[in-house]
DNA sequence: GCGCCTTCTTAACTTGGATCAACACGCTCA
DNA sequence: TGAGCGTGTTGATCCAAGTTAAGAAGGCGC
């Protein structure tokens, strides 16, 4: 097994836990099956029933969601180590779509795999439990963004919090951060139309807060941009014991 | 122990997990400390580092968040049979506030107890573990909700959803179901202001879609209703194979 | 029974963000 | 090399929902 693969788990759950020899042994040991995929590929899609939980490796993904209205919503987005669709281990029926947002490289494990190593290793289990706990604090965080703050707010806050996830496993520069995302799809994430998206996006360009381009960001002013949104990194559970 | 504490949390699971008879044991061996509460009361408050999670055996319960400009916003209506404050036995820090809506009798168990039934038990762990899968899975129909439905979908997309989850547990007469919220609270779920969340429900009711009193709702046209919402149960996963 | 407070309701007015409509700027691929 | 497509940008217009204000209607303590 190649040890990259398990390391991005490792390193992302080493964030928010404790992990002991053992379970970091357990993690070494899983049979991991290696795949790349392209950009904009779907991973699991809504109504699909996996036998298998996808982790991202290398790259991003989101989870997105299209109403009988043909409305799309972007849930969540997914970077190194997370295992997206570590839900589908205990809940039979997706109920929304698993997409790639960059090339990816991804490391598949069996839900026989994983139930079989969570029963042996409760203290596993509990760790992953609560990435889906962390997961779900996320989720929350992104419904008071969309209910209650406007565009320019609710735009800081996600790239503040997207900036505050990559940098707890090591992948910004500062305020850089790689994220490539199209307008239409932070539209989707933050509730907005495209339009609204694009002159949202410049107002924070102009206030010489955010710079962007195709393949990510730049936060120019982390101080300024988290007065302006109200961020409380509390929900991000960055610290075992938080 | 009285057995109908215990009995609330086991319909509930039993909506959405095979139990067997050793689960079912385990349940009603556990230590559960009853507490009464009034309405509007704090159950946990945001910031707050719980040392029990709190079982709500009859009346209802909110968690929400209030953002740095002081908005408010509700994140999820709680239901007899659910552990609000499940995340809690492994998040440290609560990042949000959980409040009584109505008169309830809880039943509070320690982490310690939970932890260990857990440890002894992967089978009712894995439930437990489910329970906060679906929980997050209607977190993100909640984004959905508030981030692409308008005022009148989302209210209508709301009831149903409360109705559906009602009624797994045996609490609904035909469309009719307890859910004493007031207007503030119903529009604060909804990213409404008062006034837009009263026009709105004015709507429904103008359609002969909904009756309301100050202590719940009847739905008179269910099946209008969730064609108006474009609503699909999916995401509830209300059977133990969804 | 009276006064107070919260919630509900309605009306008038404002506004943030949606929609519609072009055009510009790369890519990709024939 | 140039057609076509997806994305980004800008301007004009519209509308759903917010805001403000004020009265009505119920509950509750005294």
């Amino acid at each position: 097994m190649p040890a990259n693969l398990a390391s991005a788990l490792i390193t992302k759950l080493a964030v928010s836990n404790h992990l002991d020899g053992e379970d970091i042994r357990a993690i070494q040991n899983l049979r991991i099956r290696e795949r790349h995929l392209g950009s904009r590929e779907i991973i699991v899609a809504d109504g699909d029933r996996p036998g298998e939980c996808c982790l991202i490796v290398e790259g991003f993904a989101s989870r997105s969601k299209t109403t009988a209205a043909g409305e799309r919503q972007v849930l969540s987005l997914h970077i190194p180590g997370d295992i997206p669709d570590l839900q589908s281990l205990h809940l039979g029926i997706m109920d929304h779509d698993l997409i790639s947002l960059s090339p990816c490289t991804l490391g598949f494990i069996s839900h026989a795999e994983l139930t079989e190593v969570t029963a042996r290793h409760p203290h596993l289990a509990a760790a992953l439990w609560r990435e889906t706990l962390i997961d779900g604090s996320i989720f929350r965080e992104w419904i008071v963004n969309v209910g209650r703050r406007a565009a320019l707010q609710r735009m800081a806050h996600l790239l503040i919090e997207v900036h505050e996830r990559l940098q707890a496993v090591g992948r910004t520069r500062g305020g850089e951060f790689s994220l490539p995302i199209t307008q239409i799809d932070l539209g989707d994430c933050l509730g907005l139309s495209v339009v609204h998206t694009n002159r949202t996006l410049q107002a924070l360009r102009g206030e010489r807060l955010v710079e962007t381009d195709r393949s990510g960001f730049n936060l120019l002013d982390e101080e300024r941009l988290k007065e302006l949104a109200g961020f409380d990194p509390t929900y991000l559970h960055l610290t075992p014991s938080g």
